[in-house]
DNA sequence: CTGTGTGCAAAGGGTTTGCAAGTAC
DNA sequence: GTACTTGCAAACCCTTTGCACACAG
């Protein structure tokens, strides 16, 4: 592998780090998600990125991905989910998911705002221990404002 | 549960109010939320306390509920949807889901836990405006701890 | 070469739609 | 009586499984 292009590089070291074979279609999936960083996406987007894709192909690609810690899910206010890349914290055994996203309910995206929320309190009755802290910010991005 | 006067009186004008017909299925549907108030249920929670259903017709009192604004809807972390009694805020035209939820991992039950979250900052960029916080917290409740 | 990934077909499961009979008002 | 609700059947997705062929390692 002498000097290909950075981005290729990067996606293939990518999949090989996670324990996946770099076919093409994983890295044409992969390099959308890249394309959109900071984006959790539906399948419907990622559809929408791809010239020639199959649909059972693409959903076995995200659980693959899923499975090996590249990418994770986040439920959406009506019930759909998306994908987002992982950071790396994720592994194949532990998802950090716990980060605030932020939906923009003019243009449907989504995105992951790591580092948005500064604080947060919550008091809650005796004996409950708290895992895990999830934030979903709504309202309108700066492109929709 | 002994099911007094008034709660049958309040299961009436509650639909009443929302300009929903009385009928015994709906009337059997809401009471199960009322038994089990502050939790979030899902559709197979709700067919295991009634003893005779149809899950068409479920299907149907949920979107009259939930348009009528009676109940809303909570994603799950793993991308089901449970449904939950709405406050007064909520109407046909707006749902108020934007309180606080505490899901269970052990049992797997999802409360609402409006008062729960005292404070909570957020610093996004430029011209990102908010329209609804939602926080959802994991761990293990009371009862299981 | 061996094991995994892909693509097509078919099965599976949950949700929605159609319609006749029943019920609220 | 009229309009809405219910329950059954069928249609309609979306998702998963099976299998033959292709491809990465």
């Amino acid at each position: 592998m002498a000097h290909h292009h950075d981005d290729i590089n990067n996606l293939d070291t990518l999949l090989q780090h996670h324990g996946l074979r770099k076919t093409a279609f994983r890295k044409e999936v992969l390099d959308i998600f890249r394309n959109r960083k900071g984006q959790a996406l539906s399948q419907g987007d990622i559809e929408q990125n791809l010239d020639h894709w199959d649909r059972i192909t693409l959903y076995r690609t995200l659980k693959s991905f899923e499975d090996k810690g590249l990418i994770h899910q986040t439920p959406e206010v009506n019930g759909t989910t998306k994908y987002a890349l992982c950071g790396q914290k994720c592994s194949s055994h532990h998802h950090d998911d716990g980060h605030a996203h932020f939906h923009c309910l003019k243009c449907n995206v989504t995105q992951c705002v790591h580092e948005a929320v500064e604080s947060l309190s919550y008091n809650l009755p005796e004996n409950y221990s708290v895992k895990e802290v999830k934030v979903m910010l709504s309202g309108t991005c700066a492109s929709c404002g």
